[in-house]
DNA sequence: TTTGTACTTTAGCCCTGTCTAAAAACCTGG
DNA sequence: CCAGGTTTTTAGACAGGGCTAAAGTACAAA
């Protein structure tokens, strides 16, 4: 029973939404997600659902069956490991991988993905931060807060981001915020809600609220 | 522009058997090579022609445009980079890459192929000892004759193979046949027309003509 | 309880790439 | 030069995946 790449994308899409917004997910979110039209979500939760890979109640949304959870998490193993193979071995800053490995994220092979994972020396997480699955399917997900939760003077280290588009990336690469920094912020702002933050011991710069909703800590 | 996948295996098929068998290049001979039906290469080659990708001449068999060749021989580099980096760093031995190696060379990204050929050191052959074109398309043809060709008592390097199957390559592992090792003929025997060989230092061995038309060496 | 609106599904169509069956073109031996 | 065999193309169908338009369902507000 194959699973089509097509089909790989609709899962990995349900499993991206259930993660944020919990189960279930619906038709209209999968084709946001997806940036296709609802009635083609419509047609492939069908043919998803045939293969037992979601459970599906028409009109009433999806969530994935424990063979779709695992395929899912297969694709998020695999992206986040040729993300951190990208990064670390072929030099890409980390805006730039995301679309290639939504393309390596596909490539079949029943040992290529746990032989790369040795080569990369088993990284614990992806150059976003976040962690990547084990060859069983088990991550820990890191103890983490939003940088806008953080208590005002209180040091906290950067550990991750939320959005991964290129634009935002670069922003942070800009103002200094790589992974591994530390942070602390000394004032929010009433006005608008945009923090006076330093990195590690430099001088304090402004983000806005927006930015920092965006941030992991620890 | 952009090419297909399918489009893409089909000029990769045109470009390997008109380097085996010149041009023009025939329907069935096509068919054979994509494993497909001939009303489907036809189909096909009226797209390619379409898309200037070949020149076609119904029932006169096809040939590749500059730019239809262009794209050809950017796969051929795809794919042997690819094997490169699978044996090189994730450890595979030669006679496993080549599945995943298909499925890698049609990974669309304008940078990557050019940054992966750096990590790897911009290597000029493949694992199998086939060259790699480099960025611009180029590459050297050894000058490399078939062991069947070779004179006896006549050394020589192991340098290419001309079949790529898993089969043949773990018979080549299995006698010690690797690409640099130094070979010597010392007899071909007036039966059946096979070759007594020395590899290296070792003991002579029997290989069928058939084997020894499979290698190249310089 | 009804009704308006947002969400979802159905119906029917398109495109890509494949297939089988049948027709057409090519070519070679007599 | 033509008859048979081989090769190639055409015709028509199908499966996967997508789209638009229209119809059906759910649910909140009145």
């Amino acid at each position: 029973m194959t699973v089509t790449l097509a089909e790989e994308d609709y899962l990995k899409a349900i499993y991206k939404i259930s993660e944020r917004q919990g189960v279930p997910v619906s038709t209209n979110a999968i084709a946001e997600e997806i940036r296709t039209r609802p009635a083609s979500v419509t047609d492939m939760l069908k043919k998803l659902a045939e293969k037992d890979l979601i459970d599906y109640k028409p009109y009433h949304g999806v969530n994935l069956t424990r063979s779709g959870a695992r395929t899912a998490t297969m694709l998020i193993r695999k992206h986040r490991l040729w993300e951190t193979f990208l990064v670390d071995k072929v030099g890409y800053s980390w805006d730039a991988v995301h679309e290639i490995a939504e393309q390596l994220e596909h490539i079949q092979s029943d040992t290529l993905i746990d032989r790369l994972d040795g080569f990369l020396g088993h990284p614990k997480f992806d150059p976003h931060g976040d962690p990547i699955p084990d060859a069983s399917g088990a991550y820990r997900m890191r103890n983490q807060i939003l940088l806008s939760e953080l208590a005002i003077q209180q040091p906290a280290i950067l550990v991750g981001v939320r959005e991964h588009t290129s634009d935002f990336l670069q922003y942070l690469d800009q103002h200094g915020l790589v992974l591994g920094a530390t942070l602390q912020i000394h004032e929010i702002l009433a006005y608008d809600g945009s923090l006076r933050l330093s990195i590690g011991q430099g001088d304090p710069i402004l983000i806005s609220g927006q930015v920092a909703r965006q941030l992991y800590v620890k």
